[in-house]
DNA sequence: ATAGGGTTAG
């Protein structure tokens, strides 16, 4: 593991640290003092001492060696150390050294944090006076679950069902959603034959439909004397965010029995869920039903809905082109809608509209200044190699940054494999109070891989693991990739022995990404024994190995694995195609070409433009000259045309050719050369 | 105070 020249200290990790010799000294008084607080509260304490020093004595003389000897430069100890005095004060009911305790803490100005923060307030609430609770809570600058817990349960406990719902919706506010203390609360509540009102019923029915738990939710619903239009809708909301459409459904026609007619939230609703699950044909059926209808009308929600679904199902160019019809339409799109577009142009690498965009929301103020618009931004400039004048100045913009807005900045240079500058912004994160998570990390693992420095990923990959922070699938099939980038058959084999372990390996992203790793690291072998390993073998895992033959240069492998593939009732797809006219343009193949590409024209596979290409890719190879293309499709000839075109006049390469229906409308992707 | 659409990895 490489060691960083830029200061980086991004988590206390004191697990190193225990044999240092200052450290080792104050565990040692830790250890001594835990033993006596252990005496102290075991319930069988051993009669000499007991007899002659009172227990709260013994707790007094003890606390004071401790506090003197409490090492304050190393906070995790001393937070250790007041956390297990405060919690013993709080068993013996010691409020007054409790209290002296607390005032050590401010003189020692030691850092009032979640972990200590909360075995404060712990104390506070069963010992001291619910003012001075509060006061102490309200001032806490760093609140968990249990913070929350403790107050809420004070509040509920002394009967102030105001200030429980009050300070459940501020918890609520905060993101932090709680389960347990919120049943607590509410079983509380029921236990002592408080109805509460409907304001009441409802915060708890927010919080039972958020956490899931549908049967609590339904039972409050059934409970309320009269529901309005809201209620329903939050009903609606809970079953649809379950992905159970049926019910959601039942619930929009029993709303219509109670009298409550379904308004633009409920249909907006269900509309959202079933684009988000890619099943489009039915939203577009209650985006029409509503199309014309008044009070129903589609609104910028409705059309900001179907357009990031297209965009999150594999179709950014239908979502374009929702887009562009909403914008004829003189709808006008707002910092949502904007955010999704942005995001669409990045991923098509459509550059002129992108910028084009950047230029609209320049001149509209709610958009320019608007957070989730310049993070989508910074991510379209950092794919469109424009770190400097493009990621960099959308950055710098940005007032409050969240770590969406350093992930994207950091990936900007990373795709640029700047590495000390990735390092540097790390460490000005940490100054800014971030953490990286996953997506930090996978974020630089998968760019420096992309740029070629597989090494650079690597090590990234062991600072997250070294971290603490755990790899999910997304991490592993990237470093994965990274392996076979640079090489590196020992690491790869030993994240394979992870992925065992972990019981990660059944992935399909893994598995893939493990064949892949295999051929790249020249051990095409255990390519094919991992693949021979798989009790089931979909498309995708045939694909892979077929692509790992041809990558290796075994065609012959890839076109017996198509045979074989058929054999096995496996159906070949547009990715097995590409893979197999790849290899075929290796071997120079054309009679076994010629075939796969009646085979593409017999299932209809030529309207991806990658078959197309690869297609065109394969006759070159088999050193076909322009005549050969008139078996092409159509389609692919145009694209040829304006390939030519497009070299000729712009005198650019070309990255990527789009198209939906290529005979009416093809869009040409250029960019300039480096 | 309560219901619908958003950005970063793949």
């Amino acid at each position: 593991m490489a060691v960083y020249s830029t200061p980086f200290t991004l988590h206390h990790n004191n697990l190193c640290l225990q044999n240092h010799p200052i450290v080792a000294l104050n565990l040692h008084h830790h250890r001594r003092f835990s033993t006596i607080i252990k005496y102290v509260n075991s319930s069988k304490p051993n009669h000499t001492t007991s007899i002659c020093v009172p227990e709260h004595e013994l707790m007094l003389m003890n606390v004071a060696t401790v506090l003197h000897s409490l090492d304050l430069t190393n906070p995790d100890q001393c937070v250790q150390s007041y956390a297990l005095i405060l919690r013993n004060c709080r068993k013996l009911h010691n409020l007054q050294l409790g209290l002296q305790l607390h005032g050590h803490m401010i003189v020692t100005g030691v850092d009032l944090c979640e972990f200590l923060g909360s075995q404060l307030l712990e104390f506070y609430c069963k010992l001291s006076t619910v003012d001075d609770t509060r006061k102490l809570f309200d001032e806490m600058s760093e609140r968990n679950v249990f913070s929350w817990t403790s107050v809420i349960g004070l509040y509920s406990e002394l009967g102030d069902y105001e200030e429980v719902i009050s300070l459940f919706y501020m918890m609520n506010d905060q993101g932090l959603r709680d389960y347990k203390s919120g049943k607590d609360v509410y079983d509380y509540m029921t236990s002592i034959g408080f109805e509460g009102n409907n304001y009441v019923k409802r915060a708890f029915l927010d919080m039972f439909l958020k956490c899931g738990r549908m049967d609590i939710a339904r039972r409050l619903f059934e409970q309320m004397d009269s529901v309005d239009v809201v209620m329903c809708n939050m009903m609606v909301s809970g079953y649809v965010s379950k992905r159970d459409f049926e019910r959601a459904l039942r619930y929009v026609d029993q709303m219509r029995l109670k009298g409550v007619m379904p308004d633009r939230v409920t249909y907006n609703t269900i509309l959202s869920g079933l684009a988000q699950v890619g099943r489009f044909k039915e939203a577009a059926k209650y985006f029409s039903k509503m199309d014309g209808f008044g009070e129903l009308e589609p609104n910028i929600v409705s059309w900001t809905a179907i357009i990031t679904g297209n965009m999150q199902n594999g179709s950014p160019s239908r979502a374009l082109n929702i887009f562009r019809k909403m914008i004829n339409r003189g709808i006008k799109p707002n910092s949502t809608t904007i955010s999704s577009v942005i995001s669409v142009c990045t991923n098509l690498c459509l550059e002129r509209l992108g910028k084009e965009i950047h230029g609209y929301c320049i001149k509209t103020e709610e958009l320019d200044s608007n957070l989730v618009v310049n993070n989508a931004l910074i991510d379209f400039y950092s794919k469109s190699q424009n770190v400097n004048n493009g990621a960099r100045k959308n950055f710098n913009k940005i007032q409050h940054k969240d770590l969406v807005s350093w992930n994207s900045i950091r990936a900007a240079y990373a795709t640029k494999g700047c590495r000390d500058d990735v390092i540097k912004l790390l460490y000005e994160m940490e100054l800014q109070g971030f953490l990286p998570d996953v997506i930090t990390w996978n974020g630089l693992i998968t760019r420096f891989t992309q740029y070629g420095d597989g090494k650079t990923a690597l090590e990234f990959f062991a600072k997250m693991c070294q971290l603490g922070v755990s790899p999910n699938t997304t991490s592993i099939s990237g470093i994965l990739t990274a392996c076979a980038q640079s090489k590196n058959l020992k690491m790869g084999k030993e994240i394979h022995n992870y992925t065992i372990r972990n019981g990660i390996e059944m992935a399909t992203g893994v598995r893939s990404a493990l064949i892949a790793m295999y051929s790249g690291c020249d051990d095409l072998e255990a390519s094919y024994a991992v693949f021979n390993g798989l009790l089931t073998k979909d498309v995708v895992m045939w694909n892979s190995l077929i692509a790992a033959s041809g990558k290796s240069g075994f065609g012959v492998g890839a076109l017996d694995l198509l045979r074989e593939m058929k054999l096995n009732n496996a159906q070949p797809d547009s990715v097995t195609m590409i893979s197999v006219l790849t290899a075929c343009s290796k071997l120079a193949a054309l009679r076994q070409g010629r075939e796969i590409h009646q085979y593409i024209i017999r299932h209809g596979l030529d309207s991806s433009n990658f078959v197309c290409n690869a297609l065109i890719n394969m006759y070159g190879g088999c050193g076909c000259d322009n005549p050969q293309f008139t078996c092409i499709p159509y389609n692919s000839l145009m694209i040829i045309k304006v390939l030519d075109d497009c070299v000729e006049i712009f005198n650019c390469s070309l990255i990527s050719v789009l198209y939906s229906h290529v005979r009416v409308n093809i869009l040409v992707v250029c960019r300039k050369p480096d």
